[in-house]
DNA sequence: TAGCCTACGTTAAACGTTTAACATAATTTT
DNA sequence: AAAATTATGTTAAACGTTTAACGTAGGCTA
């Protein structure tokens, strides 16, 4: 790229513009105590030469770069541009700028990220990713949503066990006799697996019948699809409940029974996870359990800037709610 | 933050490691050429120390970080997820780092972040704005999407004029009677003018009437809401064909019409603009002439990396497709 | 008035690279 | 075998900050 730059001003040349040295400017520049006088001089030299701080010597003195990475799968996924939207804001809001690292859920690329971050990028890293093997040292701090890293590592969550309880309590309070868990998930011992355990909880102890299907992220959908299908026995599908592991999940499964003649909700009610929110339909895509991005945002951010001891690994989870959305009766 | 860095390994340590002088070292990292031997000693220090480059250093030295400034109003609109994911890719695919701003559509904002990106912080900037007077510099490459800063910046945008000719068109040829142009602009003069310009100039041309209703972003929306129900007679839309400026906007359009009890297509047939791609219901959300996003952000990368000669102020526009979804009778 | 603070400035050494200018060893030319 | 050329290394100065350590002027105490 051409660099068209003319030189810009330095430090050196607002010392020299206001008469003082380039350390009493310094100070100036950085909030340290000199008198008002040298101040004012400092502050007029700046405007005249529209002088502007060198991001890269400071941060090289000074082993801080307020540059912050965000390391996430994709834009394209709605829950993923949300939270690196307020995460950004978030950080913003401190003064941080955010580098984001696009993986498109693919391990090299993650293990990637993580390696160009040590080379002093970055002064944290706040990590969505897939990969079961990711190598991360921590010699900056690290935040994770959603995946468990390694002991030492916080992770932000949405409270998955809760939610999955949520789930099981609604649809059976709705009404439900029979029901289904599905589920696509990585490979990697995640957050997101608890939604299951939650669920089954309810049900064994309300006595509710409970299958669960799931298939993993790097493998395709069918076997869902092929066990939707084998559970469809004359226009009836055999349960009248279904939680599924996400919204997007739950998007395809009510439109692969609808296709087959089975009524959402009349049929089968059909409860997603994540709360997307369609802005062009103004609804929500689903009935589903809905996470508090923001919120997560808030807290990953807060936890990359004020490290608590984690000595014994660190797991927030936040509370989550439950929204209908015209895919059960309520 | 705490930073709990220990110490990094420098060039010197690898240096020091492999017997060699600093020079030497810099030159294997940086591919100049040494000899097989030393390249090799280098290497093997490098992976012994865990050797990182120090971005910061380097920059500093340089005057070149490998970052990317992004400039977008949002993220939660998927239109501009959409293309700050391709731009990210595109850029990494470089080697460039993104730093991603988000000023939620705020001038105050914009103004800032291109302030911010004046301080060495990047290299370029890929901008999507909203603010009508931004006062930009050009001591660093500006590449802009759909608005025009200046007549020395590039402007990337899809050919709106077409794309307006187009939607004319194709109502006109799906049978279409009598059209409407609907659009919520920003004040500042950009690319998506056009959509209306190459609308009426169809209309004109083939005799086919046309009404226009503009209002502004920072305004609401009602005169829309109000014209539009003003020019309800006896259920009964006096228009047969609609043109939106967005998608967005088709489908307030479209919603607020069926609640009025008007069926779309069937009484009136609407074409939005952007192409979004719902990836819950797997559909478009409206019939729509699509943006070339990917193209887009490639093309706008390329210009920011190889920027031509612009004293006459250079502008690309990209082709744009019709795609039925819905809500036309095709 | 001599001595001592206090308040403000200044000098100079880092931070970890890159790179021009120079030195030396290895190879070729005559 | 000496000179010229090339290949490879090295030294040292920069890049623009921050900051510890050190001056120095002026006001205060005694």
């Amino acid at each position: 790229m051409k660099m068209k730059r003319e030189k810009n001003p330095t430090i050196k040349d607002v010392a020299h513009e206001s008469g003082l040295s380039l350390a009493t400017v310094s100070k100036a520049i950085n909030g340290l105590p000199v008198s008002k006088k040298s101040r004012e001089r400092v502050e007029t030299a700046i405007k005249k030469l529209g002088y502007q701080v060198n991001t890269y010597a400071r941060a090289l003195k000074s082993n801080k770069s307020n540059c912050i990475a965000l390391i996430m799968p994709s834009l394209k996924h709605p829950f993923f541009a949300h939270i690196a939207d307020d995460l950004i804001a978030c950080l913003t809001r401190k003064g941080y700028h955010s580098i984001l690292m696009i993986t498109n859920y693919d391990p090299k690329t993650e293990q990637n990220c993580f390696s160009l971050v040590k080379s002093r990028k970055a002064d944290g890293v706040i990590a969505l990713t897939y990969s079961p093997d990711l190598i991360v040292d921590d010699s900056v701090p690290i935040v994770t949503i959603d995946r468990h890293l390694g002991e030492t590592i916080p992770c932000v969550s949405s409270h998955n066990f809760r939610g999955g309880e949520i789930a099981a309590e609604k649809l059976i309070e709705l009404g439900c006799k029979r029901l289904l868990f599905l589920r696509i998930s990585s490979r990697i011992p995640g957050e997101p697996d608890k939604r299951c355990a939650g669920f089954e909880s309810v049900c064994s102890m309300r006595g509710v019948p409970c299958d669960k299907v799931l298939v993993l992220d790097d493998e395709a959908d069918d076997p869902i699809y092929r066990f939707l299908e084998e559970h469809i026995k004359d226009g009836c599908f055999e349960y009248d409940g279904v939680f599924c592991n996400s919204d997007m999940l739950a998007n395809r499964v009510i439109r692969f029974l609808r296709d087959k003649g089975i009524a959402v909700p009349d049929q089968v009610q059909i409860i997603g996870y994540d709360g997307i929110f369609d802005r062009f339909t103004d609804q929500f895509v689903c009935s589903t359990i809905e996470q508090p991005i923001s919120q997560m945002a808030q807290v990953a951010v807060n936890l990359l800037m004020n490290p608590v001891d984690t000595t014994e690994g660190i797991n927030v989870m936040l509370p989550v709610k439950y929204i209908p959305g015209g895919t059960t009766k309520d």
